[in-house]
DNA sequence: TGAGATATGTCCTAAAAGGGACATATTGTA
DNA sequence: TACAATATGTCCCTTTTAGGACATATCTCA
C-alpha cells in the first residue's frame, strides 16, 4: 500500500474547492489571474485552464468575495484582485469546518 | 453580512468529498447503505439519493476501501460495510492535508 | 390490507462541467 | 522577425455528473 493518496486528495480538494484555494492565495497578497494560474499549477500540481479561471475570478468579484483594480505594467494591463471582508469571512468559516472535520475522528 | 457560509461549505464538502465522509462514518462503526443515507442527510443537511449511494459503496469496496458482509435482520438483508486498512489510511491522509490547509493561513 | 418505512439495485435523460479552440495585445529573447 | 511568455477574455462541443424513475422485497403499524 504505497499509493500516493496525498497527491490525489490535494488535487481533489483543489479542483472541487478551487474558489476557496484562490481566495486563500489572494488573501496572502493581491494577485492577478495569470499569476494565480501559475501558483495553483506549481503548488497543487493541477492544470488550471485560463478559460476556467477568468470567468471564476469575475464571478467571485460579482459575489463580493474579491475586488479588482487594473494595474499598468508597461503597456501590459493586469487585473489585480484583492480579497474583501466577505472573502476573509468565507475562508475563516472554511477553516473552522476543517477543524471540526479533523476533531471528528471518533 | 449575516450569510450562512457554514451550511453552504459543509454541503459543498459533503457533495464533493462524499466518499471520504462516508469512509469517516463507517470508520466510527460498520454501517449499511440505508443508515448511511439517513446519517448523511441529518448530519450534513444534504439530500443523498440512494441511486447515487449504492453504486458509490460498491465502487469503494472494489477499490479496497471497504469490505461488506451480508447480515440477516429477520427476512431483511443488510449489506454491512466495514472500513479496511487502506480506507483508514485514506482518511488519515485527508486529515493531514486539512491540517496543512488550516496552518497555511500566512 | 394498505401505506410508509426499511433495504438494495439499475437505468435513462437532462443539466452541469471540462477541454480546447478562437481572439487579441504586449514584452522579451534568440 | 519570429517565437515563447505574459495577460485576459469568450465560446462551443464533448464528457461527466445528477435527478428521478423503474424494480423488487420485507417489516411494522394503523
Amino acid at each position: 500500500m504505497t499509493e500516493n493518496f496525498q497527491k490525489e486528495i490535494v488535487q481533489r480538494i483543489t479542483k472541487n474547492l478551487l474558489d476557496i484555494q484562490i481566495l486563500k492565495l489572494i488573501n496572502t497578497e493581491p494577485m492577478w489571474g495569470y499569476k494565480i494560474k501559475k501558483e495553483v499549477e506549481t503548488k497543487f500540481g493541477v492544470k488550471l485552464r485560463h478559460g476556467a479561471l477568468y470567468p471564476l475570478l469575475n464571478s467571485l468579484e460579482q459575489k463580493g468575495f474579491l475586488t479588482s483594480q487594473k494595474q499598468q505594467q508597461g503597456g501590459r494591463t493586469r487585473k489585480v484582485y484583492t480579497i474583501t471582508k466577505k472573502g476573509k469571512k468565507y475562508i475563516e468559516t472554511y477553516h473552522n469546518i476543517l477543524k471540526e472535520q479533523i476533531q471528528n475522528k471518533t
